[in-house]
DNA sequence: ATTATGACCCGAT
DNA sequence: AATCGGGCCATAA
């Protein structure tokens, strides 16, 4: 039995390291589906047991933050990587320090 | 089974 | 830099 899609976003997101961000075209391709990069936000929307998958970490790619339990607590979502170091410039990050590199 | 929705992505304008 | 449109996919109804 292959794992569920839902547990290959969580297995995977839950190594992101903090500081570090990844973004949500990255989680789909890691889990081996290059094109569910859409719905990986669906599933993370649903429950990601907020502590536990840091689910914070995971952004668009194009350096904006994306959203956050709907559009209501994307501000929490800003201070939790603000919390992290992560600095903003305007409404995006800079990807280039904060990507998370996979090998 | 079919339709609509949304924490997305990317190329073209 | 900002906007638009088409594509993709798991879920809910």
């Amino acid at each position: 039995m292959s794992e569920s899609f839902r547990e290959k976003v969580y297995s995977f997101v839950k190594q992101i390291p903090r500081g570090k961000v990844v973004t949500y075209k990255q989680v789909a391709v890691k889990i081996g589906q290059p094109k569910s990069c859409r719905a990986i936000g669906a599933i993370l929307r649903a429950n990601p047991n907020a502590p536990y998958v840091p689910c914070h970490r995971v952004v668009k790619s194009n350096g904006e933050i994306g959203g956050y339990f709907g559009q209501e607590k994307i501000s929490q979502k800003i201070l939790l990587l603000k919390k992290e170091g992560i600095k903003f410039i305007g409404k995006k990050i800079d990807l280039n320090n904060y990507l998370w590199k996979l090998k």
